[in-house]
RNA sequence: UGGCACGUAGCUCAGUGGAAGAGCACCGCCUUGACACGGCGGUGGUCGCCGGUUCAAUCCCGGCCGUGCCAACCA
């Protein structure tokens, strides 16, 4: 498959790029490396895993979005920093497998379809089982390339020979395996449960499933039940009636007892004794429940309806009540609500509130705020309902899932989500795991029409298992979409087969996903996985933050703040875009995706672009290798010190410290420093001790490019290509021609530390930046030449760096007098005066010497302080006490210079 | 109600038990031979508040205030 050709922008024809190619375009282009990078790599077969080839594994498998959704930015952070760990992990040696796919998303795959025909006024349920199955099939095929075209945008290095969709058929097989042994281990059962059910979506729900609305208006509103008068009536009783509230009082009609806790006093003799029922034929007995009543809420006394609340159902349960449904399964009425039955349960609201006031029951209302129950897909409000499901046992298995990870099998990064997990995991419900739809896996569940025996198997069975009958009906319902993806870690590995993928593969490396589905699906692949691979499904789970809007809010089409990943690539290019969202990708925190982030990334690129276009000028094949000086070896080690935090920060899943290492190195060390220093070379006469440094410039030049091509691959993958394929020299046998993809990831060891060089170079600068910053005080132009005298110390110090002085500082430094017109520095413990003959404004430099004597002063009075402070001698560690007693000294020294200069001005 | 985060420069965020950092923004100066998508120099913070531990706290501990998220919720 190719790119996106469709929604890629028209640009310019690729620069020809191979071989020495001086001098390079301008501008680098995105659009032109990804058009021509990524169907060769995929072509080329870089993205395929072996898993007979050697090498660590290093395995993730990707969380597969939607088969017919469209690629948001969640999914871009998602998959970017995916593609982050595997290019580096590949890079590094290890034998690497991203394994993409996607999930057939049940109920919202339905629902959209659904809503499709009907806009064409066709009922599913009208046009049957068979054909709607096939109306979702050419939808899945007809959008289900949409997603994967656009993951191929960001650039990820998938496997794509190994894609996998979880109703295609190895998983659907895998599914059925699952289903079959849980079934058979007693793990899943079928049972008659309250459960949460969606009156618009026609299905059972999960608890998961359900998401809770707050803050909506509501009322509580009380009535009267009156007591049936019975034989035995207290003396004296006065109390002819009971008083309960709700909030929903439609539900009535099904209440089958009222509660009061067992010691109030009010109504402990009540206990035992009935109410009627306004509306239905029934007497309603009143018990004592010291669990669900609270004596100090409302009256005190609760109405209980077991079949469609969840706290009353505990209560039917604990006293044996009957539970009467009053709904069907739309929500309306039904024949247990005797004259309310057919009306919609709000209708049904507003007409038992009336009738009840009719007849003098009614005992107040009040304003109540509440949260409500809504169905995560239709968002109907959900309606607790009795019914007939499959469950899931949960005990068993989360009990190993916890284990896991409080034994360090598995890692939270960051850390903090392992108390969701256990959160959760340690109080779990029956999961809930069968849905009233068409889309998914059928339950390989088969009901026998004669004696109701349910026959499970891992073939379609033909008779009964227990009566021989072959009046057999497949179970009309579909799995839970999230049973599916609780085995994708292994399932998509080739479970149940015992297959080298996963021999090698599993388990994977780490997980990459955010921290809205660790119930839905971490924690479900977790324990899924350790029963049945006996081993945790991923090492490390890394949880990313949401991406937001600038100002921090979720990005939502009815505010209009939502930013399409495809049109910013268009835009901007995959590269600057990446680079952005890793720079931004903090752990642990959300990201404010900004407008002034993007153009700060494309400046980025834009200035290594323009750097490597200085290289191309100065070197046009592989250098060979010279002897290094002083600024050659100062930034070798100064790259040395990026790849190593760069590891680091990679090692420990901190993409935006890796991102911003480059950046440090790349700016500020690189162009504007490396890049200055060697110029006198680069332009220098090639013969001679010039000439080496000339030639120690080109290499070294080269090198950090080498290094950085790689470096940054992982991040800008197409641009690091770029840089990579465009090396000069690249072809040259030993220069490691072909991908980057392919060549090995800088090592720290590679760029040893050299104390010497960095102390040398730190030295210069502090030279040149105190010249800079007098020129700037004094407003005197880059133009002017200026010399600085010194008793002769820095003049040796700096013999060899006077072109550098020059070119960066413009500046001499010579052995001489101190003028009588001179602006005073220290450095490096020598003091260096600028002679500012007929420019210096003696009031001003008097001001700055005082300005800088204060700041002295202030510096000198804390260590004075510190040192003199016993408790602190005593201690302090050494190398501070050390640290400090230099500082000090430095400080006095540096005082008395500028003192000295003050007095003479 | 409980749990988990977060609170550092105007904004977005790093950071460490030893005298506060980056990007963007802002203010000067500069068309120097990679780059004006640039260079050089600079302004800017009681590190939310109050206690405690420590020779030393932005960092560790406790409390409070504020913000966000998650989970339970009172009929």
């Amino acid at each position: 498959m190719s790119t996106d050709d469709a929604s890629a922008p028209a640009t310019p024809a690729a620069t020809a790029t191979a071989g020495k190619a001086t001098p390079l375009a301008p501008h680098y282009d995105p659009h032109a490396a990804a058009l021509r990078y990524y169907p060769e790599w995929e072509a080329s077969g870089v993205f395929r895993a072996d898993p007979h080839a050697p090498g660590e594994p290093y395995c993730i498998v990707i969380p597969p979005p939607n088969v017919t959704g469209n690629l948001h930015m969640g999914h871009a952070l998602n998959n970017t920093l995916q593609d982050v760990l595997i290019r580096y992990k590949r890079m590094d040696g290890y034998n690497v497998l991203w394994l993409p796919g996607t999930d057939h998303a049940g109920i919202a795959t339905q629902w959209v379809v659904e809503r499709q025909l009907r806009a064409q006024g066709i009922e599913r349920r009208e046009m049957g089982r068979e054909k709607f199955l096939e109306c979702v099939w050419q939808w899945k095929d007809q959008s289900g390339g949409n997603i994967v075209r656009q993951l191929r945008r960001l650039g990820v290095s998938c496997d794509w020979s190994r894609e996998r969709f979880t109703m295609d058929e190895g998983l659907s097989k895998a599914v059925r395996e699952n289903f079959v042994r849980l079934y058979e281990e007693g793990l899943i059962y079928r049972a008659t449960r309250l459960i949460n059910w969606d009156p618009v979506g026609l299905t059972a729900l999960s608890d998961l499933e359900v998401e809770t609305e707050e803050g909506v208006q509501g009322e509580i509103w009380s009535f009267a039940y009156t007591l049936t008068e019975l034989a035995g009536a207290a003396e004296g009783e006065t109390a002819q009636e009971i008083v309960v509230a709700t909030t929903r009082p439609e539900t009535m009609l099904g209440d089958t007892a009222i509660a009061v806790h067992p010691d109030d006093t009010r109504y402990a003799h009540l206990i035992g004794r009935t109410v009627r029922h306004p509306f239905v034929d029934r007497e309603i007995p009143i018990i004592g429940d010291a669990i669900l009543v609270d004596p100090a809420f409302g009256s005190g006394a609760v109405k209980v309806t077991p079949a469609h609340d969840f706290n009353d159902h505990e209560v039917g349960i604990r006293h044996n009540l009957p539970m009467i449904s009053i709904f069907t399964p739309d929500g309306k009425v039904n024949a247990n609500g005797g004259a309310y039955a057919g009306l919609d349960r709000f209708e049904a609201r507003a007409r038992v509130k009336a009738d009840l006031e009719a007849l003098g029951l009614f005992r107040g209302r009040q304003d109540h705020v509440m949260t409500l129950p809504k169905s995560q897909r239709s968002g109907a409000v959900v309606e607790p309902m009795i019914s007939t499901q499959w469950f899931m046992r949960m005990k068993p298995l989360a009990t190993p899932a916890v284990g896991a990870v409080e034994h360090g099998f598995t890692t939270f990064w960051p850390d903090q989500w392992k108390n969701t997990y256990f959160a959760w995991l340690k109080d779990v419900k029956e999961w809930c795991i069968s849905r009233q739809l068409w889309w998914g896996h059928r339950i390989p569940a088969w009901h026998c029409g004669s004696c109701q025996h349910v026959t499970v198997g891992r073939t379609d069975p033909t008779e009964c298992a227990k009566c021989g009958s072959t009046d057999l009906g497949q179970d009309e319902d579909v799995l839970d979409t999230w049973f599916s993806s609780a085995l994708w870690p292994f399932s998509t590995l080739g479970w149940p087969e015992k297959t080298a993928d996963l021999a090698k593969y599993y388990p994977t490396a780490v997980l990459l996903t955010g921290f809205d589905i660790i119930f839905f699906w971490v924690a479900r692949m977790m324990f899924m996985g350790l029963h049945h691979m006996g081993q945790v499904p991923f090492k490390d789970v890394y949880i990313h933050g949401l991406v937001r809007d600038e100002h921090g809010d979720k990005m939502s089409k009815t505010k209009g703040n939502v930013v399409d990943p495809v049109q910013t690539i268009d835009r901007v290019g995959v590269d600057a875009f990446r680079m952005t969202l890793t720079a931004l990708a903090g752990l642990g925190r959300d990201i404010l995706w900004s407008e002034k982030q993007v153009e700060a990334w494309s400046k980025f690129q834009n200035k290594i672009w323009n750097a490597y276009r200085f290289l191309h000028m100065h070197v046009a094949e592989k250098p060979a290798p010279a002897v290094p000086g002083p600024y050659d070896r100062w930034i070798l080690a100064r790259l040395g010190t990026c790849v190593r935090n760069v590891r680091a920060a990679l090692d420990g899943y901190r993409f935006d410290l890796a991102t911003a290492e480059i950046y440090q190195f790349t700016w500020y060390e690189l162009c504007d420093w490396y890049l200055e220093f060697s110029k006198p070379a680069l332009y220098g006469p090639d013969d001679g001790a010039q000439g080496e440094a000339k030639r120690a410039a080109r290499h070294t030049l080269w090198t950090v490019f080498h290094a950085l091509s790689r470096l940054i691959h992982p991040i800008a993958p197409f641009f690091g290509e770029e840089l990579w394929r465009n090396l000069p020299g690249h072809e040259a046998p030993d220069s490691g021609a072909g991908t980057v993809m392919l060549a090995a990831y800088p090592r720290g060891d590679d760029f040893p530390e050299d104390p010497v060089a960095l102390a040398e170079i730190a030295r210069v600068q502090d030279a040149i930046i105190a010249v800079r910053r007098i020129r700037s005080e004094k407003n005197l132009s880059p133009k002017i030449g200026l010399t600085a005298f010194n008793g002769g110390a820095l003049t040796a110090a700096f013999a060899s760096q006077a072109a550098a002085l020059r070119d960066l500082a413009n500046v001499v430094v010579a052995t001489g007098e101190r003028p009588a017109q001179a602006a005073v520095v220290v450095v490096a413990g020598e003091e260096l005066w600028i002679d500012l003959a007929g420019v210096l404004d003696t009031s001003k430099e008097r001001e700055r010497l005082t300005r800088e004597i204060e700041r002295l002063d202030k510096s000198i009075q804390f260590l004075e302080a510190r040192l003199g402070n016993e408790a602190f001698v005593a201690k302090a560690p050494p190398h501070l006490l050390d640290k400090s007693r230099a500082e000090l000294a430095g400080e006095i020294d540096k005082r008395a210079s500028l003192r000295g200069a003050l007095a003479a001005v």
